[in-house]
DNA sequence: AGCATAAATGATAGCGCTGTCAAATTTATT
DNA sequence: AATAAATTTGACAGCGCTATCATTTATGCT
């Protein structure tokens, strides 16, 4: 004999509903998904009840159910850089537009992390995966070529995409700034940095070859202080280099908030920018045009790296790719603002 | 007859794993959620099985399958604002290392949009949810409450909770910081914010009583851009001000990035501050303290706020809530920098 | 050694939904 | 009016996992 506990169930399921609407619960499933289909007195009804019930389908039971998830993952390494801000705004645009939910994981800069989080997101049986970069540990690569899902690789460029490959040269970028500078005349370019992910250590390297083949040397001229890339980070090296007593004639930042903090601090300091320091940054960050003096930067575009991968996964998915680039390259502008003193 | 056509199943399953390494499915179960039940021979088998066949556990099945989902739904108003972004740093680093998962749902400062995201984490059996703001439509209310999963609001203070609420006077920080304008001699007083969110508002109204209290008037003391609240906006304003001719001894910006536009911009146009205009920020944001001159503000810490959010959660669930507070005021500091004159 | 107890493993059922195909109903066609 | 075709609705099975309980094996105790 049963003893008879009486389960109580909290959450209102598709069978409730029904029950309600005097209808096949497939009846109720398919007017919510696809409300063409049912007749208008049914639909009514059933629209009635969900409401009257505050009916919420359970997605794990339909994502169970169905091959498609409609969720797209998506891995950044930090949101506390604004950057990846700009790009996730422009994949929640196009992806809820076509009826898909973005799920972001935040891989904290590390490969482990990021490996823990292509797990999470398979788990989830997403239907494709947009991830920030191209270093990935063996086994995240093996699990995303495994997944049979479209991957598409942002920011950088690799000679060894996973699938699709969207972003441009950090490197190249690096290597244009540094010229840039050199074709101000200047000779005794800085290059500072906060912590070194990645790209800007892609970036760094632009600027050692550079440099490297101006023939001019850059002993003693990285500065670096391994934190996340703050302002404060700027202020604090152009600090150290006002203490140390030698100013380097120009300064590549890593990216506009250093530039931004080093910028200020010159003002404390009495340093005119840029006739006695040029300052460059890098991203064109919004304050970077309406910093006094304006910034000089180099320009990548987030949103529309973002709205390209978002799309070009939209037409994978659906189907109606007319082959897809396997390789895009973004590109990138340096723009010369008052920051950086004028070609000699 | 059955046509017989195969279907190639591309993704591994419990089964898969359970065969490889010759025990039951169950165990395997066993073997990745609580892995010290299980002995260390068979642990070891379905180890280097799971490994062998890349398998990824399918998140659907094991949340329908269990009543835990192992996962926060977190909304937020926009990814845009670095203050949210702290807020969600902070949520992460607490419940990943509970073992949650986060998921990050963007309602775009659209009370609409707020409703059909609690639908899609409702949806997803999230254990509880996290959500900036205190104001709702009447059915997301009865969505949560109806959800029985604990709700924190947060950012602002409410006097009619949906459940647990922790943050700060928006209205009472907005007075306040007027007031502190108001003793440093102040009577022109301006007011300058971009798109006026529902916290914004508040503080908003804190100046107006502020203002009203001290019998000073503010009409046409009140600038507003309706858009993000950018630098640009700051800029702008305090340009619209200077073509104007008419500018106030003192400027409260809603948030610290009209401020630093508005700065910057007085610098361009020759404007003393604090000499010609006092500037007030909102927020605390990593530059205040580092622009030149350092910028007054509202210290509001996000992080915290998030920490706590999450703790109180994280308590919640695991049922060792020594009666949790339901309401919790964060308060803020007003933090005197240059950007305000010396007291008078 | 013989029993009680604890630890490890397995069998069963079912979570809530959707795909497939069949049945019922409506509409069009001769 | 009778049949064919299209539309709408429903029955059934199963997605891959875990909770519960049953069974087997190891360990402790007198």
């Amino acid at each position: 004999m049963s003893l008879g506990v009486k389960i109580i169930k909290i959450r209102k399921t598709l069978d409730d509903v029904a029950k309600l609407a005097k209808v096949s619960p497939i009846t109720v499933s398919r007017a919510l998904r696809k409300p063409d289909v049912v007749s208008p007195e049914l639909r009514r009804r059933i629209d009635a009840a969900v409401h009257q019930l505050a009916y919420v389908p359970n997605l794990a039971a339909s994502r169970l159910a169905s091959p498609h998830s409609h969720a797209i993952g998506v891995i950044v390494p930090t949101l506390y850089n604004i950057i990846f801000a700009e790009y996730l705004q422009a994949l929640h645009e196009v992806f809820l537009n076509s009826g898909f939910q973005v799920v972001v994981v935040n891989s904290r800069y590390s490969l482990h992390e990021e490996e823990q989080a292509i797990r999470t997101l398979l788990g989830q049986r997403v239907e494709a995966i947009i991830i920030v970069g191209v270093s990935h540990t063996p086994l995240a690569r093996r699990l995303l070529q495994q997944s049979k899902v479209p991957v598409i690789e942002t920011f950088e460029l690799t000679d060894d995409p996973i699938d699709t490959n969207i972003g441009l040269s950090q490197s190249q970028a690096g290597y244009d700034a540094t010229k840039f500078l050199i074709s101000l005349g200047h000779k005794n370019i800085g290059f500072a940095s906060g912590h070194l992910d990645v790209r800007a250590t892609a970036r760094l390297n632009g600027y050692r070859r550079a440099m490297t083949e101006a023939n001019f040397a850059y002993d003693g001229l990285l500065f670096q202080i391994p934190r996340h890339s703050l302002i404060a980070v700027g202020s604090m090296i152009m600090e150290k280099l006002s203490d140390g007593g030698t100013i380097p004639e120009a300064l590549f930042c890593i990216d506009d908030n250093l530039a931004l903090g080093a910028l200020m601090k010159c003002r404390q300091l009495g340093l005119s920018v840029p006739e006695d320091i040029s300052i460059l940054g890098f991203h064109d960050l919004e304050f970077a045009a309406y910093a006094s003096p304006s910034l000089s930067t180099v320009a990548t575009n987030r949103y529309a790296l973002g709205k390209l991968a978002a799309e070009t996964v939209v037409n994978m998915i659906s189907g109606n790719e007319t082959t897809v680039n396997k390789q895009i390259d973004l590109g990138y502008e340096i723009v010369a603002r008052q920051s950086t003193r004028g070609a000699s």
